[in-house]
DNA sequence: ATGGACCTTCCCACCATGGGAGAGTCAAGC
DNA sequence: GCTTGACTCTCCCATGGTGGGAAGGTCCAT
């Protein structure tokens, strides 16, 4: 009988994320003892590592969920799971150009801005620019 | 007598973001109409385009609030100016780091996922692995 | 039986943004 | 003057992922 703490232990989440996931149904019909503790077994903890592994991958809580069932459902297309992923991908490399072209910027403006005790600061300038 | 509709479209920022802003104390002493609209000056438009810029560099709030006060100091050594940025700089690039790495991952799996009809899928089997 | 380490539910916070309700204001056109 | 539409006001709620903490129940070892 694997208590709450103990499936956390050994998958990586949160007690707290535990209970967050399953309210999310993402966890469905996690037993109870007669005091009401939710009890785990193997495919729990086992469900719990995959979502911990997908958090880490970078996958949205809504991901996981369409990966799941297509974990459980054994006559997936693997072309469904690959364009999850792919959607995935795209969103990130998205994002990360966005923040590269900040840290572009960024570095121009701290590259010229001498960093001293004199006020004049081109990185101040450059954001109150009237543009 | 600018109105906050005005101001909105002048800075770039929303009437939602005006006004929450303003909450957040990053723009003091707003104005009023005898029917209690916000009136905006060009200082104020001025100032709302400053945290535009910056919040388009990917500046938190709490970094604006110090960057605002430190650009109405005329007497601020631009150090710490380049403090502010060089802490968020190194921020995006730990992001992006992390991002990338996630990527790498996700490109590998992808890359050995035949993406057809067929349910074997080396990107769910990775996001199940036991480890 | 007492204490400590668990567990439960419920509410609140973060950060930045937006949606929308319900009410007031203002100017233009009739 | 009255209607209409475009503003504006303040409030509350939602997002997404995570955590903090209160108030109470349970279980086991001393």
């Amino acid at each position: 009988m694997e208590m709450i703490g103990k499936a956390a232990k050994e998958s990586g989440v949160s007690v707290k994320m535990i209970r967050h996931y399953e309210s999310l149904g993402l966890l469905k019909g996690v037993p109870r003892t007669a005091s009401n503790y939710r009890v785990y077994g193997e495919n729990e903890v086992h469900t719990l590592r995959f979502i911990k592994r997908a958090r880490n991958l970078g996958f949205s809580i809504e991901d996981i969920r369409a990966l799941l069932s297509l974990w459980q459902d054994k006559r997936r297309p693997s072309a469904a799971v690959k364009k999850i992923a792919g959607a995935h991908m795209a969103a990130l490399e998205q994002r990360i150009a966005e923040m590269q072209s900040m840290l572009t910027t960024l570095r121009h403006l701290s590259h010229s801005c001498h960093g001293d005790q004199r006020p004049d600061c081109p990185i101040l300038d450059d954001l109150a620019r009237p543009h």
